[in-house]
DNA sequence: TTTAACCATATTGTCGACAATATGGTTAAA
DNA sequence: TTTAACCATATTGTCGACAATATGGTTAAA
């Protein structure tokens, strides 16, 4: 989809992609440690390369580095999150603002297919919530795309992208909000159509407020479990 | 100031600090190639710590990388900063607003004796406007810490700051924004000593609205030039 | 028993050498 | 003269070895 699991340029990026995927589906645990040698012996490449990639992992937040002891995947507490999705509610309410402006019509269907897709994957396969919510992703980041915002498209892109894939990777067994969230992307869509921006950044801000209290709530049931 | 020069860390840490440093003071030019055996030389290290440098700065796009074919000091082109100040904006915006309601009152007197600093030093030396624009960013930087928020926080501070420093090298010798700046600082202040948060955000957006245009124009000036 | 000093081991940090790729100019053919 | 193929050189990519630092357990003193 939107990452390749084998780049065809250097290995340093290889291991990015591959450790940020090991990250995102909580193959690797958060807060493990992330072990040099090891990693670089499972991948088939010195220790250089790896090294650059855990660098490079560090600028998207999936870990974290203390000088002379080592990497380790981030722990994504409740506080974090939270600073995340107040972080992205500005941010793609201003992408759905501009995009109304800026989005071509073509765009626009595009998107109304995607939720076409969307709604017949629900119908067919209830269940399989987790194409759905790879989907989900793929409509923030086409709206993204149409604010026409190149250092907005890397922020939701790049690195709040791979943080939000791995939230979601931790509480995808939850479908409670599958219904309603295409609705309100469904009326997202219809703002952007009739090219009205405040509606559309409104409408959007409530779509992830929404999304913040039921990944919030999980988090307390989570917590009252443990 | 809030940036060290030689850290106690890592050779990498260092050579990115001397690197940030460079490129924000345009010591290294915009677009310029940098060779990796010249700076490890230059900074004498190897050329490990280097290039382990060199992504980090990628990811807070200080520098641009093509795999095979090296690295280049980013050019802030006229659409890149509107990008920049456009989510600037919407980033600053939510800070303020949030700040309002969690900055303690001691971290408001504080803000207002950084004003007064300003003000001191814009009567006694009118011409060190240099100085007058670092302050600035602090106090962008202690609205930022005022939100709580440790992605803004960071988002602002480690990687936008970075890019808007080197921007305002860039034009710094053009002081005539600095009066009405210190005004609107001013403004937003006792909006956010009156727990107003609606009122700070606006007036923050205006504020950075206001420094767009005015680095705007002196773009369209440049271009008239060459 | 508790604490601190110490030491062996594991891990990260760094370097220099070599391989792989890109660059820029030269030669030869059209 | 123009274009393409080629080659020498410069530069990036990668590795393995060693140095510096952290870790975790053991010993000895209080």
């Amino acid at each position: 989809m939107l990452i390749k699991t084998s780049e065809q340029g250097t290995l340093a990026d290889v291991a990015t992609h591959r450790l940020a995927h090991s990250i995102v589906t909580g193959e690797l645990e958060q807060g493990q440690k992330l072990n040099e040698a090891e990693l670089a012996e499972r991948f088939g490449m010195g220790r250089g390369p790896l090294r650059e990639a855990l660098r490079h992992l560090e600028g998207m937040r999936l870990v974290t580095r203390v000088p002379n002891a080592g990497a380790r995947v981030v722990v994504l507490d409740r506080k974090t999150l939270s600073d995340l999705y107040a972080v992205r509610e500005a941010l793609e309410g201003m992408a759905c603002r501009i995009a109304a402006t800026q989005m071509s019509d073509d765009e626009i269907t595009q998107l109304r297919k995607l939720l076409d897709q969307h709604e017949a994957q629900i119908k067919k396969q209830g269940g399989k919530v987790y194409a759905q919510k790879e989907g989900d992703l793929d409509f923030h980041f086409l709206i993204a795309r149409g604010s026409r915002n190149q250092m907005l498209m890397h922020m939701l892109g790049s690195e709040q992208y791979q943080l939000l894939r791995m939230c979601r990777y931790r509480t995808s067994r939850n479908a409670e909000r599958t219904g309603p969230a295409l609705q309100q992307h469904r009326q997202i869509v219809e703002a952007l159509a009739q090219r009205d921006g405040e509606l559309a950044e409104m409408l959007m801000r409530r779509h992830i407020q929404g999304a913040w209290r039921s990944i919030s709530e999980m988090i307390d049931r989570e917590e009252q479990i443990e």
